[in-house]
DNA sequence: CTTTTTATG
DNA sequence: CATAGAAAG
């Protein structure tokens, strides 16, 4: 079972970059994005519809903005869209598909890079979603969260960690609140359980040459149950093309596709 | 003397096409601009500046909109920044640079196609230039009124005049707007006075393939007192470059320069 | 620095 | 269709 998340910062934008040329070829199950940044209405093109698969798109309110997408070898069983939080489901920020005992999720949590109100949105969703992992937790079936979670979780997580403590994205708190899903909670970092090296990098700014000198930031996530963490076969990041600021991360799992 | 005007649709953006690259070679006598789309706090660049000329700027209030220019290799006895119209001169539409018996003006004329609010907004500049017009040809001494009129004088001026004849900038009350400013005050369209051709344009729309059928309108002019009609020496719209929407108009004058 | 809007032409 | 600005990341 393979499956891709990407934050596409523009489904537009990343079509224009290859990325439906690219997809065909990734034998993926299912495929989460984030910050489609468009209005269905806007994606009639043939193009966002691929072959081989359900699509499903939740977009946010405001035009242009967030949005989040699955695209789903084999129909789910239910949809889930949104979190039931009216003040976040209008940002389109969380879609599950269910297939048999196994939840997908695509989330895109809040950045709080723009101003201080924005961190205390994302702060008031990591609140909030904590308990909902609980609820997850408590269901007993399989999840996968696939997405953008805004946060480094340790310092080998992005380049420069020291001189981003004070920044969106690594702050003390944030950080803490990774510790609990993950260390408290039992959640699994499916990519660095696999992979414990330095200098893997989802997301890189779009300023100066972060890019050319790999000065990322490891902010996008498969979050699995702790049933699952047997089941992770094999990650990656991928980089021989650039859809968007971020990369894809690729994940196949033992655990059989549930049909 | 020669003297260029252009609507540069962006001075910015007709820099990225190369017109500061040309414009040294064009031994221009005066620069007339308009639609430079920057206020001037935005055009530090030397570039902005170029050497060898006296470089007036008069910007709308609004950022990104509108604005005129003049470039001068001598320095001008007097400048006039607006008409006098505040509503009007808010907007950056009317600089005059007056050198002895000779004034050079670079006009932007508002374009009444984006509403009828815009179209209203243009007529009551009509309205009022005429009297300036008049006020000009009593002053006795010579005129170049260079720039962007929107408006089309006859059908020879437009490639579609039948289809046109309801859209601003052909409308049968700005032709005959025209014809007065022409046939009953005197004034002299240069181009047209020295180049009967059909099919000279210097404004074509960027939607379809308007600039490769060469479906163009002649807006832009360069109008000049009586006295200077026998002055009228060459005429020239450029075309082998593009730096804009609008080509650059290119007349040369008898008339000495005053220095 | 980039994507997507919006206003304007 | 293109320029430029605004909002957001």
């Amino acid at each position: 079972m393979r499956i891709v998340t990407l934050n596409a910062n523009g489904i537009r934008s990343a079509a224009r970059k290859g990325f439906f040329d690219w997809l065909p070829h990734q034998s993926a199950d299912v495929v989460c994005l984030q910050e489609t940044k468009a209005h269905i209405h806007q994606l009639d093109d043939p193009l966002y519809w691929p072959e081989d698969f359900h699509c499903y798109y939740l977009d946010a309110d405001k035009k242009g903005y967030s949005g989040v997408a699955i695209y789903a070898r084999h129909p789910p069983d239910m949809l889930v869209r949104g979190l039931g939080w009216p003040d976040m489901d209008a940002e389109g920020r969380y879609l599950e598909a269910r297939f048999g005992d196994l939840s997908v999720v695509s989330v895109y949590l809040p950045s709080g890079s723009s101003s201080a109100e924005r961190q205390a949105v994302k702060f008031t969703f990591l609140d909030r979603f904590l308990p909902h992992l609980r609820e997850c937790a408590a269901k007993g079936h399989h999840y996968i969260l696939c997405g953008d979670w805004n946060i480094a979780h340790k310092p080998i997580d992005l380049k420069n960690w020291r001189s981003n403590q004070k920044n969106s994205g690594f702050l003390p708190e944030e950080r803490a609140w990774l510790d609990t899903v993950f260390e408290r909670d039992g959640w699994v970092d499916a990519f660095r359980h696999a992979n414990p090296q330095p200098d893997q990098y989802t997301w890189w700014s779009n300023r100066g040459q972060a890019w050319a000198k790999n000065v990322g930031w490891r902010i996008d996530y498969q979050v699995v149950s702790p049933g699952l963490r047997a089941a992770i076969r094999a990650v990656a990041i991928y980089k021989d093309q650039r859809f968007s600021d971020h990369a894809p991360l690729i994940i196949d799992y033992d655990h059989p596709f549930p049909v």
